[in-house]
DNA sequence: AGTTGCGATGTAAACGTTTACATCACTTCT
DNA sequence: AGAAGTGATGTAAACGTTTACATCGCAACT
């Protein structure tokens, strides 16, 4: 049943190295040969066998797509990206989970060491000095996915979180707001560093004021959401809408609000980032900022792809995704 | 930078057979020797070629995850149980999503006889004709993760939909429920059906009368559970509960229900099914049946693992994932 | 007619690893 | 002392493919 070029060969009369010729396509191969050896592959129902191709040619057609350790509702979309667009370039992707078992470090090295792949995408949110020093020992193209904005040596695709925090804060600002307060995530997070960047600069540059104790420092999760905001509505002076880091954080501002018997939008406006499945079913559903997610597994495979393919050392390239915002009911 | 045994063989001053040995640990090598190659290997920084490594062997250690042409929440948690578990036995995962440009059963083709994967899970709502004369035709072990529970002759993993179903009717009827209405899914969709049949058998077997018209057709979108939920509250002899075949139907309910001035569950209580990452934040928090996603993906590929390690023609499995209520406040 | 060129095809090596078989140096029998 | 057995190691083939190089036949030159 597993047919090999030899078995070709041998029916259709000529040597092997006219079959691979005649099956890649690319050499000078008669075109009564070439049709000859195509008829008889067909009739053994041939399938190359990729595991000889690869290891001969000394490359191979996997890409590994290497995730941390934590589950994400964007997982998916991500890997579904990045295989799209692997796929139409003949490539298949490898998904690797790093987690309690293995570590990152391990991971990389073993896998991008074993020849099995020819290129890998890193999902890395923050560079340590200890990856960074095995990723500079790694001889196959790699692209990263972060939003770790530091790192010059190295081709990476992010979200641009200053962008879109930034448009979603002058957005507010046109809508007339004044007041605008913001919860920020965990301050060692790069992309609750940008978006409160995003929103800062964006008030300065429009000449509004930003008190203090209006930035208050939630860690992306609903009940830092809902302390946050508690904390913004016992101030004598509240702001008049509450930009909130990600929709998670804004669910609890929701809860909270709500609970105080206060109306969204009426009351106090809400808005998030991230546009998580459940933002258009709140009541009443969520501004927020939606991340073409897709886009970035996209991105990082063609830009893997670039560089599988034409193999010159091209300088790294950083490339930000541009994200959307969703105007909904909440402000 | 790449190093081999070759050169392991050199440094070593031994033959590659038995920096082979002494690599893979099996084999009598005097233990002084195997010392002294695996010092080797590591001042080289020895990282065994794979491709190589399965080629010769016929065999890999890449298990191929094969899925359908849709995205869906619970993915990402179907490829971690499928990699985490593989992973432990020194597998790794390859995923491939069939869409457009590819389908299924050029997938399934292409890759399962290509040698490069050992094996593979294939995630198939619906075994058609054409699917299964493809499969019948592959050499290399594979599971099917599938709510078709009309197969005999694969290994397959399903969510146990019929007894989830009829666990959730059978607690709304210990409850004191006597009318319960279902929404179900899609007539020609298997989790629909299972989960209809749950809930009939539930109820004929605990002597509750089912009006017919208790029973409503839905499509699983939220669109959906708002027309069924209408037509419901619409009925002169309106059902206390409302079971939707899915959370996203539910959701739809409980639009309409507030949308009508009704309160949950005062006036009427609502049900789901899956656990959506929404459904605890809906107000009041919905109850629902919980499916363990992941252990499908786990479950699936410690089946393929047990026909990969010992390839006796062991008789194909069924197995059922079961499924947990959660109960909140929604009923 | 002899040379050159070229297109088509064949031959054989190579890729890195495993493994069946051969070999060798001992030890332990009889 | 020789035979037989055993444990450690070496030799070489094999896996399926690609590809550099060699070869061959034929057309188009001089």
């Amino acid at each position: 049943m597993v047919s090999t070029i030899k078995e070709i060969a041998k029916l259709a009369n000529v040597s092997i190295a006219t079959v691979s010729r005649a099956l890649s396509g690319s050499s000078k191969v008669k075109e009564d040969t070439r049709q000859l050896v195509l008829q008889v592959a067909k009739q053994l129902n041939y399938n190359p066998n990729l595991l000889a191709r690869n290891f001969v040619k000394r490359k191979s057609n996997l890409i590994a797509l290497i995730l941390p350790d934590i589950t994400d509702e964007f997982f998916s979309e991500i890997i579904r990206g990045v295989d799209d667009t692997a796929y139409l370039s003949g490539y298949y992707t490898m998904v690797i989970s790093s987690h309690k078992n293995r570590s990152l470090v391990e991971s990389i090295h073993t896998i991008m060491g074993a020849g099995l792949v020819g290129g890998a995408i890193l999902l890395i949110p923050y560079l340590s000095k200890e990856i960074k020093e095995v990723l500079n020992h790694e001889r196959i193209p790699f692209v990263i996915i972060s939003s770790d904005n530091n790192q010059n040596s190295y081709s990476m695709v992010s979200i641009d979180n200053y962008g879109a925090a930034y448009s979603m804060t002058e957005f507010l600002i046109k809508k007339g707001y004044k007041k605008i307060a913001h919860i920020s995530g965990p301050s060692d997070n790069n992309d609750a560093i940008n978006r409160l960047k995003g929103y800062t600069d964006a008030c300065v540059y429009n000449q509004l004021k930003i008190k203090k104790n209006w930035i208050v420092n939630g860690n992306f999760t609903r009940e830092s959401g809902i302390d946050a905001c508690a904390q913004l509505l016992d101030l004598k002076d509240k702001p008049e809408v509450i930009f909130a880091g990600n929709d998670m954080m804004a669910l609890g501002c929701y809860e909270i609000i709500q609970e105080r018997g206060l109306k969204i939008p009426k009351d106090i406006s809400v808005v998030g980032f991230d546009d998580i499945m459940l933002a258009k079913y709140l009541s009443p559903p969520l501004t927020t900022v939606k991340v073409h997610i897709n886009e970035l597994g996209i991105t990082a495979a063609e830009l893997l792809l670039s560089k599988l393919i034409n193999q010159n050392g091209a300088a790294e390239r950083k490339i930000k995704v541009s994200a959307e915002l969703i105007i909904r009911k909440s402000c």
